[in-house]
RNA sequence: GCCGACGUAGCUCAGCUGGUAGAGCAGCUGAUUUGUAAUCAGCAGGUCACCGGUUCAAGUCCGGUCGUCGGCUCCA
């Protein structure tokens, strides 16, 4: 049979031959690596014969493919040792993900699982791996599958096996341990020499909060030890940028339970990153023909009930609040309040578009498990606007918010994920309007990214209950996915509100909506920029920007002199005073990340100079007070570097 | 909300099998006048999250509540 490689080489192999063999006859080395092979994009087992002519990819632990053999392989060889550790065990599902893997299980009876009990099935899983066994595959019939698993009393998998019911279907094997399995596997339990366990959680069944909550256990491996000691140093260094350890550190937000839960609250350093980020966008506003409104924080409960997102998410709002017979809201969004701005007086179509802009604050009641430093709030601003357009306009004011929400990422500099959130065809009911509108409104969102040439992929299910829309997602210190901006395009809230324009054929019509967010929420923006930056904000972020370091007194009174100079340019500045050594002073002013500082001492004086010392590089030398003046305007515009 | 872990001074953390709380940093006072990452000394600082129980005795053991963290679920 004929074989292709990647490289576009053929080569024929007898009928039959094994991913392993062929990886051999290319070299003894990748045959070591190997984790699987791809036969005509389906994965198999290196051990599994090839039948006929194919194309082939040979997949290691370089690949995403290869490493998701790898860590698919490891959550068996954890079973197989939890098997061995708490006889009686059930199980739920084992996949690879992103960085590793998990395992969930039904522990015998009232066993519970802590992290200190990870080592010892750790060493376990490690002592399994020593005896190099083969993960073998067995294909086998849906009723013998079924039989095997009454006879074990796992319901898991059989709810799994009902799932599969008329098919035949795979088992894996290694040494005591059979699961069912679609695949695919390392040859044999040796490569998995130094798996490591993180963490213990509750988990649901089928992720249904009614149904039981299983245990999982999420580990990683590795085929070789310093990648693994590699990782961990890697983890350690990504919880040190951790924004509830430096927003303390440095002083910029705190959390009060007396003030409550999910509530945070700016300090000055923050709310200086804050309002910089807020001017930084307000500019963008005028350039673009935004015009600012603003809206109290609760509204009449009646509004909501308009848009529908009353009683809709009613479960996740704070309890109304009644006063004279009328109920009110804190409000949750932004938009009805906007809307009725929209229609407080006659628009045409020559006013269009209106585009409403309000740092608005919502307050949105999170389950208490969910809440995370400034990531999941229950108060949070965003920087909200609603573009009321023609429909003819609807492209070219999606375009330009796209526009600003990508500006918003690079001159962060952050690496982004756009999102394309359309409708589950599945649950229709889930969403208002009619579908029609739906078709057209997702086919012109798609036109739009297609024209910009943007780079997106598909969030089926993701939409909006009014409407597709654009979301853009980041990642944590630690790898989580968050999303900030969104850019949602709506036909049902001007119907639901009777909005409406008089066009050029003295009509009413009814104008579309883009609701539109860059930063999304400004709490966890900043979340995420003070991991980005690791609490080294850019000079024109920066809470303190620089710091002047007279190195005794006699140096007082001029260095007193450059900060004030500084403070007339704007430019925000701390002098250090106190009674210290110049050590001191320059090692405070490093671990407060203060972008320079300007050490001032009897030469400087003499040369009408500074020392400038930039943080993080050290001593820059002598420069004289002028240019550090035009140094430090130059640097405080957004973007500057 | 659910599962698990944790909660000691402003911060970071010690406190073994129960015997009335300890360090470093920060703070205050004083001395030192300093040249590129922490000068020295003294002082002060705690209802050991909260409530209840066991015990002669609880930071430590048990139960409950609240909160934090890691997940799950949810997210207009």
């Amino acid at each position: 049979m004929n074989i292709t490689l990647p490289n576009g080489d053929v080569r024929v192999f007898p009928e039959g031959t094994t991913g392993m063999e062929i990886a051999k006859s290319i070299s003894e080395g990748l045959a070591r690596v190997a984790m699987g092979i791809y036969v005509n994009d389906t994965p198999y087992d290196l051990s599994r014969p090839i039948l006929g002519d194919a194309a082939v990819r040979i997949v290691t632990f370089d690949n995403d493919e290869g490493r998701e053999i790898f860590w698919h392989s490891s959550a068996h060889l954890l079973a197989e040792a939890l098997e061995s550790l708490y006889p009686g065990v059930k199980f739920g599902i084992g996949p690879p993900i992103e960085n590793g893997f998990y395992y969930d299980v039904d522990l015998p009876g009232e066993t519970k699982l802590s992290v200190e009990d990870l080592p010892k099935i750790e060493a376990k899983m490690a002592e399994l791996a020593k005896r190099d066994v083969p993960y073998e595959r067995i294909e086998i019939s849906w009723e013998d599958a079924v039989a095997y698993f009454r006879e074990k009393g796992d319901e898991y998998k059989l709810e799994l096996l009902d799932g599969l019911k008329g098919q035949d279907v795979t088992f894996y094997r290694q040494g005591n341990f059979t699961d069912l399995c679609r695949g695919t596997h390392v040859p044999s339990t040796g490569a998995l020499k130094f798996p490591k366990l993180l963490s213990v959680a509750g988990a649901y069944w089928r992720g249904d909060e009614k149904r039981k909550m299983l245990t999982r256990i999420y580990g990683i491996s590795f085929p070789k030890k310093q990648m693994l000691e590699d990782f961990l140093k890697q983890r350690e260094e990504a919880e040190k940028r951790d924004h509830r350890k430096l927003g303390k550190e440095l002083e910029l937000f705190m959390i009060s339970q007396n003030i409550g839960g999910g509530l945070p609250v700016w300090l000055p350093n923050g709310t200086i990153v804050r309002r910089r980020l807020e001017d930084f966008i307000k500019e963008e506003l005028v350039k673009r023909g935004y015009v600012e409104v603003m809206t109290p924080h609760i509204g009449n409960l009646n509004l909501y009930r308009t848009s529908g997102h009353y009683p809709y998410y009613a479960e996740s709002q704070f309890a109304p609040i009644t006063v004279e017979d009328e109920e009110y809201l804190l409000k949750p969004m932004n938009c009805p309040h906007h809307h009725q701005i929209y229609s407080s007086k006659p628009r045409s179509y020559r006013d269009l578009p209106v585009r409403l802009a309000e740092f608005g604050t919502v307050y949105r009641y999170e389950q208490s498990g969910e809440l995370n430093g400034l990531s999941r709030v229950r108060g949070f601003t965003q920087d909200d606007a609603h573009i009321y357009c023609t429909h003819d306009q609807l492209k070219a004011e999606l375009t330009n918010a796209i526009e600003l929400t990508q500006l918003v990422f690079t001159t962060f500099g952050m690496e982004v994920k756009t999102r394309l959130s359309i409708r589950d065809p599945k649950t229709p009911e889930k969403y208002a309007g009619d579908p029609a509108m739906w078709d057209q409104a997702e086919r012109e969102i798609r036109e739009v990214a297609d024209a910009m040439g943007l780079d997106y992929f598909i969030g089926e299910g993701e939409a909006a209950f009014y409407g597709p829309k654009f979301d853009f997602i980041v990642r944590d210190a630690i790898g989580r996915k968050w999303q900030l901006g969104t850019v949602q395009v709506d036909y049902v809230m001007p119907e639901r509100f009777q909005l409406d324009y008089v066009g050029a054929d003295n009509q009413k019509h009814r104008p579309v909506i883009i609701h539109r967010a860059p930063f999304g929420s400004m709490e966890r923006f900043i979340s995420i920029l003070i991991e980005h930056y690791a609490g080294n904000f850019p000079f024109w972020l920066a809470p303190v920007q620089l710091n002047v370091l007279p190195i005794a007194d006699a140096h007082q009174s001029f260095a007193e002199d450059v900060a004030a100079e500084l403070r007339a340019r704007g430019i925000r500045v701390n002098i250090d005073l106190r009674n210290e050594k110049i050590n001191r002073k320059i090692a405070e002013s490093e671990q407060k990340k203060v972008p320079f500082a300007l050490v001032i001492g009897s030469k400087e004086i003499e040369a009408d100079s500074a020392a400038v010392r930039q943080h993080g590089k050290g001593d820059l030398g002598l420069m004289k007070v002028a240019d550090v003046f035009a140094m430090a305007q130059r640097l405080n515009v957004p973007g500057a570097e």
